[in-house]
DNA sequence: GTGAACATTTTTGTATACAATTTTCTCCAG
DNA sequence: CTGGAGAAAATTGTATACAAAAATGTTCAC
């Protein structure tokens, strides 16, 4: 669990509230990209303020935060809801995706080490382990985990807060028009550290470049999810 | 002064708060980017809540957020100040908007019209223009507006924001490492519209990408900026 | 004079009260 | 039964009060 979020970056300097809010954004962080609460998914202010047992005034500024993240969308007098990402959304954040990775592979070629390899593999296969258990939305984690851990690997914090931003809407993304029948992709990350380890920065780009139209490509843009979670049974255990 | 803000995204689903909000943060924004706030600046609340006749509550909202785009650092107990980017920072935003801008070339040459390029080339005349008459800031914003200009025509918002927002932390940076002898860069943005003028999709990616380095080869990390400005003063036009 | 301890002021953090808006419910005319 | 007007409830928007922390100023021993 707690290695869910090794890549994600939370500081106090970009909040400036403590390590309360920075939990609370993190239970919310984790129910969106897991599908617990789904597209469309009302959070009522006060529903989430006596969840968390804090004021509305700590609730207010998580929402914001993750709605400057496009997880969350905020009507004016209207409140907050799980964002529900359009078709064109969805393939602006893979295309956008598709431009930043493959140019990270080049950097990623250069600089990793075997210590890097060793760490990316065990993700492929707990990855493995979870498609073949049929845990459908850990297996969306731990590919996102693969993802954001290869761009962690250029040592770049700018470039890899947006990608963990892009991979955050990803996982909505899926939620909203992912194909629930095949998994996603079909082809395996593993391909990728083999070209990553033969140091060969122009196939590893190609190769990422290819996965994530292949994953965009895979969508069905013809459904559609919505629901109405309940905020006390959910983070009951907070 | 419209034109300025045209390609920076502002809409009311992001924060939830009215126009109100988004006029705040634009002013504060304007007077980040085009340094009439140095860095490293404080901005006490209470100071800036009377300088724009609201509550303390709405301006916590902006500078939230603005400490989410890394404009502003917020220190817990110690309130919000204008963001100080470090060299390593500085190297980060350039490196990955070299990836992001070069790759988005690739686009804006298959998409572009005779109507952007004209438009474009206004851009880079206004620029040149102030260039000539010294107006040392104007010219880093107008510079700016050009390469958000470029990306928009990709029709990509995600990537568009994040490209507005390292535009807008470049404009930190050269406030802080810009030399203030030379202007910046030799070359002229005009020699990239030609490149896209001609389809040329691998020239224009390459010089957006030699560009970029060439900035940033430019940037003196041997200097600083400090400041205490008066905001009563600032925004008295507000 | 120096500097440490204490008091004062300033500034930020949090909760809450109240206003404004939206949503839901109720009732009655047609 | 339908549907629209109006009342009631629920929800968000904003300001403010109070608590907590940090910055500043003062005093006094040495």
């Amino acid at each position: 669990m707690s290695a869910m979020r090794q890549f994600h970056l939370f500081n106090a300097s970009m909040t400036g509230a403590g390590r309360r809010d920075d939990a609370i954004y993190r239970a919310l962080w984790e129910a969106i990209v897991a599908h617990k609460l789904p597209p469309g998914a009302r959070l009522p202010e006060d529903a989430l303020a006596s969840a968390f047992k804090i004021s509305r005034t700590g609730i207010r500024r998580v929402l914001q935060r993750l709605a400057l993240e496009r997880l969350v969308t905020l009507v004016p007098n209207r409140g907050a809801q799980i964002s529900h990402p359009s078709p064109a959304e969805a393939h602006d954040v893979f295309e956008a995706r598709r431009m930043l990775e493959s140019s990270a592979m080049i950097s990623v070629v250069e600089r990793h080490t075997a210590k890097d390899l060793v760490h990316l593999r065990q993700l492929t296969e707990a990855e493995r382990q979870a498609l073949t258990q049929r845990r459908r939305s850990e297996a969306i984690r731990l590919s996102g985990q693969f993802h954001t851990g290869l761009v962690a690997l250029t040592g770049n914090e700018s470039l890899l807060d947006f990608i963990s931003q892009l991979v955050s809407r990803s996982s909505l993304i899926i939620a909203v028009y992912g194909d629930s029948r095949h998994t996603g992709c079909t082809c395996s990350h593993d391909e990728l550290l083999a070209l990553v380890e033969s140091r060969d920065p122009v196939a590893a780009s190609q190769w990422m470049s290819a996965h994530l139209e292949e994953i965009v490509s895979g969508l069905d843009f013809t459904q559609d999810t919505v629901a109405e979670p309940d905020f006390e049974r959910l983070f009951a255990t907070f």
